[in-house]
DNA sequence: GGGTTCGGTAAGCGTAGACTAACGGTAAGT
DNA sequence: ACTTACCGTTAGTCTACGCTTACCGAACCC
């Protein structure tokens, strides 16, 4: 539950954008919502999606609230793939280079 | 796009069920659908999305098709959140833990 | 060759959620 | 104090998609 919101969260492209954007450095809602072809509104309810997922931090200043990315989510991101190099991944791993043939 | 395919395979709590039910070990269509509380067509369906974006790859083996993860997708994945541990992430990430204050 | 098991596909339905529009609230500027 | 700018919230609509049922093809067993 604690990775189903973040992969929630970054599962929808809009929500995506707004993340890729705040890697880019902190920024208000209006100035978000002026680069992307959806409403402010739309843009306030993604990052509250994300914030929930620890994703991104808010930060009054002002009349406006700046966002940033927030390590908490990433970190937490980071740790749940940790399974997969540390254990099953590596293992088969060498077994999936040496075969390897797609149908695409 | 690349990296789009993957998030939206992951956004979808069954789907990620199927990813970390292959995680443990390969299995085939009807060996992952016994576990879930799904469907076999939906299992397959799901399937198909994750192999889409290279996070799984499958393998005939007689009548019974054997699933297992694909290093392809994963890697993908794992050089998407590259950018954030070298990029800004880092910089400003000395500043998230000096001022840690939440209103939770 | 008939029967059985295993998978992918098509059609259809139902629900979650992404979006816009409208309203209210708070801080800065004059 | 009044105006302006910025943001969050709610209500409501509409599309996307996850699931099931049903059908069909392919590979093993007798």
């Amino acid at each position: 539950m604690t990775h189903g919101a973040i992969f929630d969260a970054l599962g929808d492209p809009t929500r995506r954008a707004v993340f890729e954007r705040l890697a880019l450095g902190a920024a208000s809602v209006g100035e978000i919502a002026r680069t992307l072809p959806v409403s402010r509104p739309a843009v306030s309810q993604h990052l509250k999606v994300l914030a929930a997922a620890r994703l991104v931090r808010s930060q009054a200043e002002g009349t406006r609230r700046v966002y940033e990315l927030d390590a908490v989510g990433i970190e937490s991101l980071r740790s749940y793939f940790e399974r997969f190099w540390a254990g099953r991944l590596g293992a088969f791993k060498s077994a999936a280079e040496s075969g390897r043939k797609e149908h695409r």
